[in-house]
DNA sequence: CTACGTTTTAGGTGTGACCAATGGACCAAG
DNA sequence: CTTGGTCCATTGGTCACACCTAAAACGTAG
């Protein structure tokens, strides 16, 4: 076009970059239309469990085509902004992410990453004091029953080991959401679980382990019950630390580890 | 079909109910697709950056329709998991959600769920001191050149509020990053997001603040220089609640909500 | 009033075509 | 030898259309 030209009062002297573009993005169709509808939904726009129009409906509103209206709709649907319902009105109704969508998102990157134990352990240690500190502030008589409930589940001697771990991820979970913040509750999810899942197949949890688990679980479930914040966050740090000191223990006399498979 | 009527000897007495299904669930074909996909990529199967094969070569491979491949696809894109690029040599590649990731989708509750200022900055209050901790233990050099960035721009008398607000999310992050704790960078870098979208027009920032923050700041970097995890917690955690009250005496002041837009 | 088949309305899948962007090979002008 | 232009092959993006499948609603026989 000659406009780099007519930047030059001297025809012989070309300015080398006289002017620098941002790498710019154009958007794709569906792009755009998830976007928007996401922003509505997010805005509260829509109340939760309203029906988003039907797809060959918003196929004549867009005037998109049926395939990219759908991957819209399947962008909203991945990032928990919808669910999807077949047969005779069904369709997508609104929904706002939860903490299963925050719990899942961070589940794909710890197994992504290969995020090591002690790395969870430390996260975990990191904010369920204070979580524990919430809950004794916070907590309701709900919150109590449930958390009475994981304490028998866990004292119960009889229960294979993975009956343990579930009740063990139960009774956490069931700490987190008694401090009655979702996001916390959230990140308690995700990190049980994925401690879970690596605490399995270790066999370091012997009688003795589960015996003291069970009675540090008692006594935090007591200071909630008591409302004692600071006594929640004390014995909670006191437990969650030697959990750890006793995988770190075992980690080491076992450092036979299996890297590739 | 006419098989109950087979189970019965007597034509007239049918047996209701001999044989009972726990409720199956038919996945969709590109939910079975991404399954697979996001299965093999968890499990380390292909390096990251690895190039999948193209949309048309999966077709061939799978049997399935170009539509349910893409779908497929999509669905691991939003997920973190692929990052698709067009043209030639394009495709989908392979990659490993990260904290940009989870703060997605933790932004996308925090937007969805209303969730009011107060609560994050309680959920701040409850993970950024350990974070201090964690990064006094393990910060690196280049840790510390960050956070002594971060420090010289909030010191920034002239800057705007927007400046301002901007250089302390960096700051928080740069502590998070020291943590060398890829979890909570992706938790504190949502939370640090949120919050400061939430403080922009909330005038509340005054130079005074902006002092007492900056003083703050360089007094946690400093523990955090000199490795001393017990002060770093303890002015974290101070500073973060100084902060909580500050926004809390101002929430009652200004106690009319705008609730609806 | 219940039971069951039918209809209707939605999403799910398959096909084939064409558009758009990207990177590489090649060529021409300076 | 560098700069820019043209063309081509590859790969994702979009479209239109057809058909299948699931589920709710409806209507009717018993």
């Amino acid at each position: 076009m000659g406009w780099t030209a007519a930047a030059s009062d001297r025809p012989g002297a070309t300015i080398r970059d006289p002017v620098r573009l941002t790498p710019m993005q154009v958007p794709k169709a569906s792009d755009v239309l998830a976007d928007d509808l996401r922003e509505r939904i997010l805005r509260g726009e829509f109340r939760e469990g309203t029906a988003l129009p039907p797809e060959r409906e918003l196929v004549i509103q867009t005037q998109m085509s049926r395939t990219t209206v759908r991957e819209a709709l399947r962008i909203l649907e991945v990032q928990g902004l919808v669910r999807i319902k077949t047969g005779r009105s069904g369709g997508a109704f609104v929904q706002v992410p939860g903490e299963e969508s925050v719990a899942s998102s961070v589940s794909l990157m710890i197994r992504g990453r290969q995020i090591r134990l002690a790395a969870l352990l430390e996260t975990r240690e990191a904010i369920e004091p204070a979580c524990a500190r919430l809950a004794a502030r916070y907590r309701t008589d709900a919150d109590l029953a449930r958390l009475a409930h994981a304490d028998e589940a866990i004292a119960a001697e009889e229960g294979s080991l993975t009956d343990f771990l579930r009740a063990n991820v139960d009774w956490h979970v069931a700490v987190a959401v008694a401090s009655h913040n979702e996001l916390l509750t959230g990140f308690i999810s995700a990190l049980s679980e994925a401690i879970y899942t690596s605490t399995d197949n270790r066999g370091f949890v012997d009688a003795e382990v589960r015996r003291v688990t069970a009675q540090a679980h008692q006594s935090i479930t007591e200071a909630i019950r008591g409302r004692d914040a600071d006594a929640a966050f004390r014995r909670m740090t006191r437990h969650v630390h030697e959990y750890v000191q006793a995988v770190l223990e075992v980690e080491e006399r076992t450092a036979i580890d299996v890297p590739g498979s």
